[in-house]
RNA sequence: CGGGAUGUGGCUCAGUCUGGUAGAGCACAGCGUUCGGGACGCUGGGGCCGGAGGUUCAAAUCCUCUCAUCCCGACCA
């Protein structure tokens, strides 16, 4: 017997959390560094949960009216021009294509050949060219609403990445939709943050706190920039997912008019909303611990994980066909909206086989043997638990709880991450405790969600983001209107505002 | 783009100071013993030491240039 560690990833969350985060993607077999700079490549395990994210989700836009669409990787230079503030936010980060052919150089290598005449920008958002296309669309208030969302890829060149939270390449979906009226305009920007709750929330199993970004925080050319933000274990906050209430200034842009219904020529009102696989490493950090990976059951790549204990005298092919049959009679069952899928890993590698489904997050273990067999029964253990916590149960009844078991799992994750950012937001109206809190903030322990209050000037806000790194994330939609004073310079306020040290 | 570091089997690294046959652990393959809490033994496959030049009888090691990556800043879903 080899010494057993004490946990199946190090370093530990405490001894080294973005170290932890890595190793927590390594061990469970999501995604790896790929050799293109600052993009990953996405594993098989990791990109069936991503695929049942965007199967979740998407159906829920549908239910709101949004079409699906698909518009071009590249966009011509001049587009992103249209918006004043749109480029000022994006142009630092534009991945640039300007040649459309490769010659073989004198070195024998190859050297881009074939200038364009205008250069192409690799989309980092889509609001300019699919702005081109509404413009296009719209004449009369009658072709209004136009409820459109793409699944793509976009490129952001940034300066440092870390995987799922910041790639140079990542996956999303962009809603864009175009409306006749203000008023339904920012009832569509705060209906799609609703779905982003709803979400996060109900599948991924992360509470979040809906609010309101501060002017500086907006989307570049948004009027107004809606978000949810969830706390992670460092209890620094993750953004996961944002609604823009866009104003006309996208619709002036691009020339978005229509005639309204008493024949006047009107701009139209747009909103743009989106998600990424950013949510990914959302959900790794919040639920994640130090023996690996821990996925809530409504996105889970697998639900079940069926481990044949073979005997070497035994009958093993009783205990395959009985791992089968369990196998089968699971995948029967419906749970929301999709069956459970169940793998089995005969794999003899000893006891090794278990810690990889622990390190790779699937809710549910079962061992099953010549002694589960004989008692017909089956033993049980699961993700959210102690992985020695392991259970006995019986075969029959298993299979007709498995979809309890796995609500009662996911249900289980979600309390646990509310009480963990209940247990770490606070209210504090003293500056010192506030500037104490966060300056002591490093590593595994990033201080705390705070409420505060906040006068609504930006030299604030700016002061509180150089001294201490702490943003403002959000002015919450749910905190009551409160007399106060400003956390950083005393003056009067109305209301709390939700700082914290950000992703 | 500033500051710091590192490039050696798939991975993590030793060897570089002081030049002399390319190493270890893990992973991988085969066989055997194991197996309900992270197994062990034996055997084996795999690297022209980031690249280019130079010094030398001889370079992973010294020199010059170059490329790439990582960490710390400014930017961000």
């Amino acid at each position: 017997m080899a010494k057993k560690n004490k946990t199946a990833i190090t370093p530990t969350r405490e001894q080294d959390y973005p170290a932890w985060y890595q190793e927590v993607i390594k061990v469970s077999d999501m995604a790896e560094n790929s050799p293109v700079r600052g993009c990953m490549v996405i594993k098989p395990w990791g990109y069936a949960l991503w695929e049942n994210m965007v199967r979740e989700i998407d159906a829920m836009f549908k239910e709101t009216g949004v079409k699906n669409a698909y518009f071009p990787l590249f966009i011509p230079l001049s587009y992103l021009e249209k918006e004043a503030e749109h480029v000022e936010g994006f142009a630092k980060e534009c991945a640039v294509v300007t040649h459309h052919k490769l010659e073989k150089d004198d070195k024998g290598g190859l050297k881009p050949a074939g200038k364009l005449a205008e250069p192409l920008i690799v989309r980092p958002t889509s609001e300019t060219i699919i702005g081109e296309s509404m413009a296009k669309w719209t004449s009369s208030y009658r072709d209004l609403p136009i409820l459109l969302n793409q699944w793509a890829n976009v490129v952001r060149w940034e300066m440092r990445t870390r995987m799922f939270l910041r790639t140079s390449e990542f996956l999303w979906q962009e809603g864009h939709t175009a409306h006749a009226t203000e008023q339904e305009a920012k009832e569509r920007t705060m209906l799609m943050l609703d779905v982003y709750t709803k979400f996060v929330e109900e599948y991924l199993a992360m509470p979040v706190i809906r609010g309101r970004k501060t002017v500086s925080e907006r989307f570049p050319g948004a009027d107004d920039t809606t978000c949810i933000e969830a706390m992670m274990q460092d209890k620094r906050a993750l953004q996961a997912g944002t609604s823009h209430f866009l104003g006309q200034n996208f619709a002036k842009g691009s020339n978005i008019k229509f005639q309204n219904e008493e024949g006047e020529e009107a701009y139209a009102w747009t909103t743009s909303w989106g998600t990424s696989t950013r949510m990914i490493g959302g959900m790794i950090m919040v639920h994640s611990d130090d023996d690996g990976l821990v996925l809530p059951p409504r996105v889970a790549s697998a639900h079940v994980v069926i481990l044949p204990i073979f005997k070497k005298d035994g009958d093993n092919r009783a205990v395959k066909e009985s791992a089968q049959d369990l196998k089968d009679a699971l995948e029967e069952k419906q749970y929301h909206g999709r069956n459970v899928t169940v793998e089995i890993d005969d794999r003899d590698i000893g006891g090794a086989r278990g810690w990889d489904w622990v390190k790779k997050g699937v809710p549910v273990r079962i061992e099953l043997g010549p002694r589960d067999m004989a008692q017909n029964s089956v033993f049980m253990a699961r993700r959210d638990e102690p992985s020695s916590q392991k259970q006995s149960m019986n075969r029959e009844e298993f299979i007709g709880q498995i979809t309890d078991i796995l609500d009662n799992i996911q249900d289980n994750l979600f309390n646990r991450a509310k009480n963990y950012r209940e247990e770490n937001t606070f209210e504090i109206d003293d500056k010192k405790a506030f500037y104490k809190l966060y300056k002591k903030a490093r590593g595994f322990d990033n201080g705390a969600f705070v409420m505060a209050h906040w006068c609504g000037s930006e030299e604030c806000e700016e002061k509180i983001k150089k001294d201490l790194s702490v943003t403002i994330r959000c002015i919450p939609f749910d905190s009551s209107t409160e007399e106060g004073n400003c956390i950083c310079c005393n003056n009067a306020s109305s209301r709390r505002v939700l700082f914290a040290k950000a992703y």
